[in-house]
DNA sequence: GTGAAAGCGCTAACAG
DNA sequence: CTGTTAGCGCTTTCAC
């Protein structure tokens, strides 16, 4: 906090003129006061690299031009693209970002929420841990300008930006089958809090269903660690061998896309012929670099748009704090299939 | 900056007492007050669900409890993962971070510090992109707590924490010619203003002038996109072609490494036998589920550890601001050769 | 054109 | 134990 101590007064003195006439030159009032006053005032604050001190003029203004980013897990690659997407679309405005990692836990969660209303945040961009949360609804009802992140919250219709699921688990399911393997699974992690797992779940048991396909919840592998997801590939590995033919895995995310191809490794299978295994994938930048190609013998994957995602976030949360009554807006961010070798499974074998 | 617009004037109006008993109430002087009225503005306090306004908390106290972090590029492997451990070491502390990506502009970089110092940050971790940085010397010189994130700046001694760079250069080059590769080349990015990219090619060509190697400014490859690194490779194989054995090529980063082993790829050439590529990787949440071992082959990497550098460097910037005087602190995190199939050449190609 | 003065929400002497 | 008061650095009426 040693910005030199200097203050508008310090300037007013130097300049001979009052702290109003300097406020207003900050502020850029130019008509109040005469060329000269406005020359001199300039060449003072050049040569004392004066800076205004933002925390008096918030507590003014009422607004403290900083925006809070509440994520869930900074680990990931999704949070990472997603915090660099969104920094880009702040870039050319006078915002700044505070960054709050919650850990996946919701306690924490609400903390950093109350530590950032606190610091008089404008607004709050919230990746949230919880579909079910009436905090953050009545927050958002108090006038809160929020938009969420990915990831919905049941009952109250937030401005949010999302992943299209519907289509991209389509898509892939549809790709899978085509391409003939047998038992299909969808890899995710827990999901019962977690909107868009929920999605991809219900949208993968549908078509399950549709399908005929009995007991259809044995396919869907919640998994926390390796260990869990090297079994349940053993359990789908039995049940394909009896078909003939091989089984294929959907992963929801980049981090059971990335354990799922290493349990598979551990367990020797090679893809496509030994198992099939495809995937969402969020790692932004090196999504651009191709890394899913160059991933083993190339990913299949569900490929979003982050900077899509973290434009429309910065976008619908600037325009709130603009118009704070302007009806909510949900903007899904589609995700296209990629199809790389992981899945191209030879027709002989089918 | 809605936040409901409730004060400890309302707290005070609300429990009986003044001001100054809830200001003591909320800084922990309960000693002032008697049992009873603590438990009544603890109610009220609950109930209304305040929050003190840390904007005025921090006009009055000089401090903001923010920390201004200036990443040289947010796109990088290297800033998510600097980002995910400084702020998990931050976890604790009541710190907030304010993310700044100065997109590698040294004027952005001006502009972000001169407006986090309007902040009122009460330090600065900063990843400069310019080694030669008077303006960070003079903020230091007036007494802002300054932490530098891997990058040196020349000409003043600031505390840093910072990837070790000669035994991590000299491991892989000792490998690789162990390995019996032939040309050794090392693949970087433009590091006029770099300090460890300098560090790390300096140590490079001393190598190779060790080693009698004529002209080895040959093979050190300033990229800056595919079409330079495939036409640097060709020339690289054209040379080795020559004495009958493969060349290898050490990269600097995460974000080079990828590239080269793309355009290897691109020109058909298989790792370890063909050529040989190992380089730095700080990919942080991908390190730990084994990204480099799924990459083609599995590529050989320095890896060193992120959640170190990020450590240090918050520890380094809380000292800093506790104690302004303390002498200043350089700490070099190693980097750690894991050999993987890209540079494991056969012998029998020797 | 310019300035005096009040006040944003909070803290910290100083008095009782 | 509790309250009065004077600011922190800035913006903004209202007067001149």
């Amino acid at each position: 906090m040693s910005n030199k101590n200097i203050t508008i007064l310090d300037i007013a003195k130097s300049v001979g003129v009052s702290k109003t006439t300097i406020s207003r030159y900050l502020n850029g009032k130019y008509e109040y006061m005469s060329a000269d006053t406005r020359e001199r005032i300039k060449k003072v604050i050049e040569v004392t690299g004066f800076q205004p001190n933002k925390i008096a003029q918030s507590l003014k203004s009422q607004k403290s031009m900083l925006i809070g980013f509440v994520i869930a897990d900074i680990e990931s690659p999704f949070s990472s693209a997603a915090i660099k997407s969104v920094g880009n679309a702040m870039l050319g405005t006078d915002y700044n970002l505070i960054i709050a990692n919650s850990d996946n836990s919701f306690e924490r969660e609400q903390e950093y929420i109350q530590s950032l209303l606190g610091q008089q945040v404008d607004g709050l961009i919230v990746n949230t841990v919880k579909m079910n949360n009436p905090a953050l609804i009545s927050l958002a009802n108090n006038g809160l300008p929020i938009v969420l992140l990915d990831r919905f919250v049941n009952d109250y219709k937030f401005d949010i930006s999302y992943f299209e699921n519907d289509r991209s688990v389509t898509a892939a399911m549809n790709h899978l089958e085509e391409m003939g393997y047998s038992h299909i699974a969808l890899c995710t992690q827990p999901h019962e809090e977690i909107s868009p797992r929920n999605f991809r779940r219900e949208i993968f048991l549908k078509r399950l269903k549709k399908n005929r396909v009995e007991n259809p919840e044995r396919f869907v592998f919640v998994e926390e660690d390796e260990e869990l997801t090297i079994n349940n590939i053993k359990r789908l590995m039995d049940l394909s061998n009896k078909e003939g033919k091989p089984p294929a895995i959907i992963c929801t995310n980049s981090v059971t896309l990335l354990r799922t191809v290493k349990a598979a490794r551990t367990l020797g299978l090679r893809m496509p012929d030994d198992i099939g295994i495809c995937g969402f994938d969020e790692w932004g930048w090196a999504s651009e670099l191709g890394l899913a190609g160059m991933i083993d013998v190339g990913l299949t994957t569900l490929t979003p748009s982050m900077q899509e995602l973290g434009k429309h976030t910065a976008e619908l949360l600037l325009r709130r704090i603009k118009r704070p009554e302007a009806s909510k807006k949900e903007i899904a961010v589609p995700a296209q299939l990629v199809v790389r070798n992981s899945t191209r499974l030879k027709k002989e074998n089918t």
